[in-house]
Parts: structure tokens; C-alpha cells; sequence
DNA sequence: GTAAACCTTATAGTCGACTACAAGGTCAAG
DNA sequence: CTTGACCTTGTAGTCGACTATAAGGTTTAC
């Protein structure tokens, strides 16, 4: 199969394939008489673990871990399980960040409501965000 | 005072400062006969004002916006009332799909537990993820 | 008088994951 | 025999907000 086909296959657009065979998360495929890029269609199977892994939250660079791993023969089970944790940390960690900014927005929306624009000063460009000195 | 007072003044560095500058947020300051920067005290408040609209989740863009605003002598209340509406529903999409993402996450590792490395074959690379095929 | 700590400019690199563009070769349909 | 859809390579650009480096000039402290 040739390199349209292969990416229909998962999703994946022919120039992200190129990229990622050049990132060394897929091999060197075989080569047509012409030229021409041909995928043995276990291969697919690779190219949507790529993609099902980016939907869990994990880098390009962690997959190649991976599938480093997988290269040489070992399951990368115990390396995933403890990526996802990692990932799953780092989730939390950035949901209460945005949960902290989502009260702070709505603070700052609400005083909003009680401030007068013509009491806004030139120095202080605006009275709505300046009280925020300390963040 | 010259740069570096300035950004110590802000928490920023010159640097960024200059950065700043060259981006329109801060406009050309006066120099010194030997071509040092000279600020005056009072532009300290746009510096701090920069700080704490990107501690709103502001982009640049978008605090520069704002600071034109205020040097045509509008006061920019009502389009940085906009801006932080706007911001708050940004931020309560991305906790959505923080919060499916952890969900999601949860499930990968709980159902690891329950597998076997000595199961996960070659083509699938590795059978914790594989599972999300259609994400 | 010299070393450290400041300041200047211009240019290029970082992160991550693509995406765009140019300039061509190949192949099947009509 | 030409149009259009595919394929090839290489290079460069995108986003956002810096950050780094080089190669200098100035000022302050001892």
C-alpha cells in the first residue's frame, strides 16, 4: 500500500507520515521500482498506536520510547503504565491551575461589574486587571 | 532608571524587556547620552499591567490590544471585560477536556492492571493503549 | 588599573508537532 | 495526449513567548 492509503488508514495525512519516519517513530519503508513509499499493512497497527497514544496525552517523544522498546524485543508495558501515571500527575496538577484561573476570571469579571470605566486611569491602563500586582 | 531597575521593578527580565519593546507593548524609551534606556517611574505600572493581564491567561497579542487602546485615550475596561469572558470559556472548554482526559487516563491504568505484559503482542504494540483506537 | 556588573546591538535558537511550498516524477482515465 | 491525482525531495515557516549567544561599550567598586 502506498503512502495516501496508509495514512487514510489511521487518520494521518501523508506529509505527518514523512515526518514521523524521519522522527524514527516509523522505519524505512520498502521502496516501489518508481520510487514510491509501500507499507506492509501490519505496519498500520503502529501508525494508530502513535495516534491512540497522542489522545492519551503523550509526546511524540515518549511514544518513540515506546516503541523503541518494542524494537528491541521487550514490552513496553511497565515503561507506558508508568508514563501514564506521570501523565495523569501532570493532568492534575494543570487541572487545578485552570481551576485557579477560572475563580480568578471570575473574580476579576464580577469587580468588573462594580467599576466605572471613567474612573479608569491612564497609569494603570486598567482598573479591571491591574489589581492583580502579585500573581 | 535604567533597564534593569525597571524590570526588577516588574519581576522581569531586560531581555524580555526589550522583547517587549520590540513588540509594540512598551514604547521606545528616552536614552541616556551614553544610549542607556531611561524609564520613567511611571511607566512601570504598563510593565506590571503586561504581567498581570498574561497572569489572566492573556496572550500578548491581546494585552497589546489593550494598551493601544489606552494610548489613543479610550479606556479599554469594556475590551478587557470581553477579552476575560472570552478567557473564562477557553479555560472551562480546556477543563472539559482535562477532565476526560484524566478520566481517560484512569481507565488506561486501572485496565493495565488487569493485563498481562507476557500478552502484548508485536503489532499492537503495546495493549494498554491500543484499546483507544477511535479517539 | 582592573574586574565585575551593568548596558548596547544583531542574529539565531528553543519547544512540539506539524504545515506549506517549490519543483519536479508517475500513473490511470477519458 | 492531456488533465488530475497521486507520489518524490528539500527547505522553510508556523505558533507564542521568550532565551541564548556573540561581540562589543560603560560604569562602579576596590
Amino acid at each position: 500500500m502506498r503512502i495516501g492509503e496508509f495514512g487514510a488508514r489511521a487518520g494521518v495525512d501523508s506529509q505527518t507520515i514523512r515526518f514521523y519516519e524521519r522522527e524514527g517513530l516509523l522505519p524505512d519503508p520498502l521502496r516501489t521500482s518508481n520510487g514510491y513509499r509501500s507499507y506492509d499493512p501490519e505496519i498500520v497497527g503502529r501508525l494508530r498506536f502513535i495516534r491512540s497514544a497522542q489522545a492519551a496525552g503523550l509526546t511524540l517523544a515518549e511514544i518513540s520510547s515506546t516503541l523503541r522498546l518494542r524494537d528491541v524485543g521487550e514490552a513496553p508495558c511497565a515503561h507506558v503504565s508508568a508514563l501514564l501515571e506521570q501523565k495523569l500527575a501532570d493532568v492534575q496538577v494543570r487541572r487545578r491551575e485552570l481551576d485557579a484561573l477560572s475563580a480568578e476570571l471570575k473574580d476579576l469579571i464580577d469587580s468588573s461589574r462594580a467599576l466605572d470605566p471613567a474612573d479608569c486611569s491612564d497609569t494603570e491602563i486598567c482598573h479591571i486587571i491591574t489589581p492583580l500586582k502579585n500573581m
